[in-house]
DNA sequence: GCCAACGTTGGC
DNA sequence: GCCAACGTTGGC
């Protein structure tokens, strides 16, 4: 199994969006290295949902529920199916896991601009720990 | 709104 | 194949 970091700015597309939606299909995405990351994902994967510009904060967990498949609008580019899974608790912020040790290392920190990214499972689990605390 | 960081494009 | 110029992202 693996975990994941998508992004979108909540102007755009929102995690109460999704949730609405039950289901969407992330496309958009144009660059190689995001790309790369969604061919990399499996069903039942789990990514972090963030919202970018707005917000700077993971607001919940969703599920790959469809591997990676042709955008319909764009050729050579590629689209997932993603399911939402869980709202956290408390959003976890860019400066609470920049303020965090054990994050600094985290995609997020060193490659802010990388729209679809790796999330190590320590990372992830320290982020749902921190999203339950109170 | 500014600008740093990064990716892409295109001339040579 | 290098690199300058340009466009975009996203934090501040």
């Amino acid at each position: 199994m693996n975990y994941w970091l998508m992004k979108t700015e909540p102007g755009t597309y929102s995690w109460d969006d999704l949730a609405k939606d039950k289901k969407t299909i992330w496309d958009g995405i144009r660059n190689f290295q995001a790309r790369n990351n969604m061919k990399a994902m499996k069903k039942g994967d789990l990514a972090f949902i963030y919202h970018s510009n707005e917000g700077k904060n993971i607001v919940g967990v969703a599920k790959i529920t469809k591997e990676h498949f042709p955008d319909p609008s764009a050729t050579d580019w590629v689209v997932v199916e993603i399911s939402p899974l869980e709202k956290l608790k408390k959003s976890i912020t860019l400066a609470d896991i920049k303020a965090c040790k054990k994050l600094a290392n985290m995609v997020l920190v060193k490659n802010s601009r990388l729209s679809v990214q790796p999330v190590k499972e320590t990372e992830f689990d320290f982020i749902l720990k921190m999203s339950q605390e109170q």
